[in-house]
DNA sequence: CATCCTATGTACCGAGCGGTATGGAAAGCG
DNA sequence: CGCTTTCCATACCGCTCGGTACATAGGATG
């Protein structure tokens, strides 16, 4: 109960493994309940879908992963580390506009090409759980303020390096730069093709200010 | 059955009014499942919660606006004769910047202030209804298609009169002008501060090209 | 082989969901 | 007044939800 964070961990580098060893792997099966809230959100991924998708049974998910919850949680520090790797190197772009020319065409790649579903799980999970003050909700409002809280810091010292106008703050420059980067994954979510997320990013960089 | 549409016109217009009379004013019970649909999105919002706040019981609910499902059209209806009246008045502006100028304001006011719920619904209820292939789902993606080709029309029609640059195309402004007002919808609907969604809305503007 | 410990499969729990049957209450009409 | 017609309130329906009890399967250890 105690050590929730790395059950998965401690249940297969443990040498002890006493008693029937588990009969799937937890990142595949983490992998794939990660598919299907991303897919569906939250609230929308119900026990019985997250199952069939993991192939295990509801008894096996809970003696893994704890609860939905839980999982859910799990999942998410999956996607941060596995599907939001750009943000990093994003951050480290030498001047202000290549950190959002990072940031569009990481999130375009992320959310318009290969396997994954569409649209950002994050912007996905937020607004989808408006439902009430819960602690998943509050879980993903703050890893959001923690990557917006990245960017302000990033631009403040762009703006010190005169990467910024002087008519422009730096706070609100992140803000735009988040709001273009929701309205792509809602765009991305509900569907619009590729060439048109594109063309977004493409005017987004063509208007960005400075350099 | 089959007068679907105006049920809550022909039951007061109607001259008739045999029987015991409807103790309950329908347009406001309307109004009050609009607000709770709003807040909690189609799928967050409880039969329970919305007879609570309407103030009627289920089988006044039913008799009166048919099903959850009938009701959710009925009060996004009204959402959009209430709270998009801006959109007309925004298309109709004598320039592209003009338009896009009021339309940001309106979302500002329509999101940030007042008794309402933060956020556009229509955003809500497109990114939380992932759920399946819902005629909900279509009905609101409907909507806002019919909206985006509106906002290029107009742009076209700018571009043509010369308020846009030749760089930028049509469709892309559309597009990017939708995902900054959908990022301002995913903001608002977070709990951000009426100061930020100011400053997003100016950094927009102060970026536009063109007149 | 016997034993211990853990994973698995089945079947189930209480709660909440959207939706409804039914009996009584309130109005117009003769 | 009686009658018809409609609305309201209670109580209930089948279903799915997240979560669990229990018996069994199965590998490591003696």
């Amino acid at each position: 109960m105690e050590s929730e964070a790395d059950l998965i961990e401690t249940a297969e580098a443990a040498g002890a493994a006493r008693g029937r060893p588990r009969q799937f792997c937890a990142d595949t099966a983490l992998a794939a309940a990660l598919q299907v809230f991303w897919k569906r959100g939250y609230e929308g991924a119900s026990m019985a879908e997250l199952t069939d998708a993991m192939g295990i049974t509801k008894p096996s998910l809970y003696a893994c992963f704890g609860n939905k919850e839980a999982l859910f949680r799990k999942a998410l520090d999956l996607y941060e580390r596995d599907k939001l790797a750009y943000v990093q190197t994003a951050l480290e772009a030498p001047t202000a506009k290549a950190v959002a020319e990072r940031f569009l065409h990481g999130a375009l790649a992320l959310q318009s090409g290969g396997d994954d579903p569409r649209g950002c799980m994050g912007v996905i999970s937020a607004v989808a759980c408006v439902n009430f003050a819960d602690s998943i909700r509050e879980d993903v409002m703050a890893r959001r303020a923690s990557s917006d809280r990245a960017i302000v810091e990033r631009f403040h010292r762009a703006k010190a390096e005169g990467d910024i106008p002087d008519s422009v703050a730096p706070e609100a420059l992140s803000s735009y730069l988040s709001a273009v980067m929701q309205g792509l994954s809602v765009q991305a979510a509900s569907g619009a093709p590729k060439e048109q997320l594109e063309q977004l990013v493409e005017t987004t960089l063509s208007l960005w200010p400075g350099t």
